[in-house]
DNA sequence: GTAGAAAGCGGGGTAAAGTCCGCTTATGCT
DNA sequence: AGCATAAGCGGACTTTACCCCGCTTTCTAC
């Protein structure tokens, strides 16, 4: 058997996580991110403390995990779903629509995704980042496609991820003002976000 | 004499306030914002730990206030010194030189920045943050302009801050890879913003 | 100059995050 | 099945942000 493998996750193990999270979600339900400690945590879910911080290492680890949880929907639709957001499509219709598609994600998930943010370390903007490595993805397809002609595609890639999810992390208020009507298309934050992403590819005027 | 006003700062308590933020600095310098706890300070200040917390409310408060003792000189480069940074500069020139600025003063305090940020409240949407207000401001001159036609300038305004501000608050890493040549030319952002603002502002393909 | 009131001050108290380490339990191999 | 070992567990302990409230200092009106 090989051993470069670090051995699977003990099953009395998986059992705590899982019952950890849903015991989470069940105290956020009630009152509300604020009033998750991880003290209270442990306790309700039967555990010590100490099996808490080994399962998520820290506070924002949890919510982290929640997220993840939720995304991973997300994250298959983007990547076998059906066009535009799927594969398929052109990859800057494929912007606009996982834009759209993000914007609604995080407004959904705003209190979690709030709450998953550390202050003392950065958002990991290598693995777990889909947004970041999405979008480079796509803005490289569409240089191949001769439909982008710029140099540093990271930089690029970076800044568009935070237009795109810094509203929601940073700057809105803690209740964003998410319409009633859940349509993505009601959403200002969308439509500004597919203006940005037109404008950069649409091409110059050329002389004729 | 009026009582609208809500009686000016007592001398001895504007006397702490300088003197926590000098000893504040002072610390920072020896061993590093993650080093600067509350007590600390109080104790080295030789003043309550009460004190501090009046004056600044909270943690995140302190580097705040040490951002904004910063930001003053910077500030007034941007509303009263010379183009383009200043007024009398085109729109869309100005809004390009403010971001090279913003992303060196950002990288320049980058520590203390990232330590002004509070988990609990989001960034201040109104009142201090100056990028987003100032964009806003430039955004609304290039309408009246002629230079751009759309309606939603506000959300646009959000994401341009975030993709400015985002970068360095969110996700690079604790220690940014700021080029030992301090030339705002040299930051692969700042390129990256002007590309998007450009971008943004050229008109697009016209029949001839 | 003085008095009254509002602001400031101090430091002990609380709550919650995160660490440590000795004990327990699952797991893979023989 | 039995054993060796690594993983998991628990809860006391430490650290730190933040609160509270009685006492002191400064400011303003007269």
């Amino acid at each position: 058997m090989p051993f470069g493998r670090p051995r699977a996750e003990r099953v009395d193990a998986a059992r705590n996580r899982l019952q950890l999270l849903q015991v989470a979600r069940e105290m956020i339900a009630e009152h509300g991110v604020e009033k998750v400690t991880m003290d209270g945590l442990a306790e309700r879910a039967g555990l010590g403390k100490g099996t808490v911080f080994r399962r998520f290492g820290t506070r924002a680890g949890i919510f982290q995990a929640l997220v993840d949880e939720d995304d991973r929907a997300f994250q298959q639709a983007v990547m076998g779903g059906p066009p535009p957001l799927g594969p398929g499509a052109d990859p800057v219709r494929r912007l606009i629509a996982y834009g759209r598609a993000r914007i609604a994600f995080l407004l959904d998930h705003h209190a979690i995704v709030r709450a998953a943010l550390d202050r003392n370390q950065p958002v990991p903007v290598g693995e777990h980042n889909l947004s970041r490595v999405h979008i480079r993805m796509l803005l490289g397809q569409a240089r191949q496609h001769g439909q982008l002609d710029l140099a540093d595609l990271d930089s690029l890639a970076v800044q568009l991820t935070a237009a795109l999810e810094g509203p929601i992390l940073l700057y809105l208020g803690m209740t964003p003002p998410v319409p009633a009507d859940p349509t993505p298309a009601s959403v200002p934050l969308a439509d500004s976000w597919q203006t940005i992403i037109e404008r950069l590819f649409r091409t110059p005027s050329h002389s004729c």
